[in-house]
DNA sequence: CTACTCACATGATTTACTTCA
DNA sequence: TGTGAAGTAAATCATGTGAGT
């Protein structure tokens, strides 16, 4: 059945397969500040060191060559990983920013699709009635005004400050937050297709696609030097 | 102050893979 | 085209060290 002088055998074999190990890694010592220095420089100007220069500075040290290659293969494995996890860090900040942006764009859509629809409505009445209306309203534009609840209440500080302009052309819808004139171009005649632009899907996919993927990663400290690991 | 545990840093090893002569 | 040496990345091990209890 069960063989006690076999196991026993292989336990002891297994213990001083261990033993030697501990004895081989018994001779690591840390190395000194000024060995660690000079291969950080030495990392700095180049992640990959030549044979040559591994020799060198092997020499220099103190090191065999061996301890100074196996150092750079820990520094970059290591340095990666860092790396990797400080490139999260950014993709998360961003991607915080882009989502907020995108509520506030969103509110601001919903805001602006409230008021389309109220001018819609008014430009169904006739004339006499446009303008009582219009006089009701002690000649403030409805564009701007808020709705009620907390649906405009934006996270961000954007206000939609908005008047309205007729002209031969259509119906144009003005920011004065912002000295360019965001037009939209409303053919009246086609009064039921207005909404047709803004009917509840946000921008489409190619608008997102136009983002570009590289400024993700745009923060200056993001150096080229770490993608050389890559190639 | 001492002993213990735990997390972390770091040097070294192993393995699988690639490149090049 | 097959082959062996050399180098690398990735995973892992072993050990030292500092902080907290």
């Amino acid at each position: 059945m069960f063989d006690h002088s076999s196991a026993v055998v292989a336990a002891a074999e297994l213990d001083s397969l261990v033993t030697a190990r501990k004895k081989k890694n018994k001779n690591t010592r840390k190395f000194s500040d000024e060995q660690i220095r000079s291969l950080e420089v030495m990392f700095e100007s180049e992640s990959r060191i030549e044979p040559r220069k591994k020799t060198q500075l092997a020499r220099e040290l103190g090191l065999q060559p061996r301890q100074v290659a196996i150092w750079f293969q820990n520094k970059r494995a290591r340095w990666k990983s860092k790396q990797l996890e400080r490139d999260y860090s950014i993709l998360q900040t961003n991607y915080n920013s882009l989502a907020s942006m995108y509520e506030a764009l969103k509110k601001e859509k919903q805001t602006l699709v409230a008021q389309l629809q109220k001018l819609n409505d008014l430009m169904q009445r006739p004339p006499e009635e446009r303008q009582s209306y219009g006089q009701d309203l002690g000649g403030n534009s409805i564009l701007g005004e808020s709705d009620s609840g907390d649906a405009t209440k934006c996270e961000s500080d954007i206000k939609p400050s908005l008047s309205m302009e007729r002209s031969e052309h259509g119906l144009s819808v003005r920011s004065d937050g912002d000295t360019s004139t965001k037009a939209e171009y409303f053919g009246l005649e086609d009064e039921p297709n207005i909404l047709n632009m803004v009917d509840g899907t946000m921008a489409s996919s190619e608008d997102w696609g136009s983002l570009n993927s590289d400024d993700l990663f745009d923060q200056s400290n993001s150096s080229s030097h770490w993608w050389d690991f890559w190639s």
